[in-house]
DNA sequence: ATGGCTATATGTTATAGA
């Protein structure tokens, strides 16, 4: 089973690029995040034609994310636990039942900026939160794939130029760190777990001739649970779909699970 | 790099992104 993630930065402008993508990866489900749309805005008739159940949990211009999977989404919540004041459309969960029954997060960690400041308190508060829904979701022992835009750069070799983020919400001490302590739950990244190289990136900034020089972050990633790590076959980034026609500023990372 | 581009809605400007 192929799973990807994508922050396609908004369905109105990605319709074209995001079904051609859909069209050559072909993946069995696709988490995306900043569907920047409304739950009746977002069309579905574009992945219905192509054999995929769709969930979304969108709001009104900025964030939302969406589950595309071939297979039926069972258990659906929209949310992530712990606020119930945060109106935010940042985190969906659904179950897909293939050989076995799969548990999928798709997030949409906050950028955070600036920091210090409400935003970046916002972000540190909403990872706590994810750690309680992650430990929660853990104690199920079954396959879980938390997957999403973690605007997390997790170490230094995960971006073109380290110095450059030194003083950003996505590279300071205290979100890698909140970041490492979801991960110390269990969880195993799985690009790290097959590339130990630097030099691998999900984003690129549309400003500064940032694609052409490779000024890149690795900030796009899929957690694995024990019972999912067990399944891992391979994991990619699907670099060229930067170099199309209109892109995202993000491109797809993608797993295959013996699943 | 002092935000150089892109997307959306609040719409000929503001807000957010990372």
């Amino acid at each position: 089973m192929k799973i990807a993630t994508f922050n396609i930065n908004g369905i109105k402008a990605r319709a074209e690029a995001l079904t051609a993508w859909l069209d050559a990866a072909r993946p069995d489900v696709a988490l995306l995040q900043e569907i920047k749309s409304v739950d009746e805005g977002f069309p579905r008739d574009l992945f219905e034609d192509r054999g995929y159940f769709v969930e979304t949990h969108g709001q009104k211009g900025f964030n939302g994310v969406a589950i595309l999977s071939k297979l039926p989404l069972e258990d659906v919540e929209r949310g992530l636990p712990g606020d119930e004041g945060d109106e935010q459309a940042r985190w969906i969960e659904a179950t897909v039942v293939g050989a076995s029954a799969l548990r999928l997060c798709g997030l949409y960690l906050p950028n955070g900026n600036p920091a210090p400041g409400p935003k970046y308190d916002y972000k540190l508060a909403w990872m706590a939160r994810m750690k309680a829904r992650a430990a929660d979701l853990l104690a199920a022992e079954m396959p879980l794939v938390m997957a999403g835009d973690y605007n997390i750069i997790p170490q230094p070799e995960d971006a073109a130029r380290p110095e450059a983020w030194t003083e950003d919400a996505l590279f300071l001490p205290e979100s890698r760190a909140a970041y490492r302590r979801i991960l110390n739950l269990g969880f195993t990244e799985a690009f790290r777990a097959r590339e130990p190289r630097p030099g691998h990136y999900s984003f690129w900034d549309y400003q500064a001739g940032a694609w052409e020089r490779n000024n890149g972050i690795r900030i796009d990633h899929l957690l694995l649970s024990p019972q999912a790590a067990d399944l891992l076959m391979d994991c990619g980034i699907d670099k060229a779909a930067r170099a199309g026609d209109k892109p995202s500023d993000h491109v797809p990372v993608w797993i295959e699970l013996a699943a």
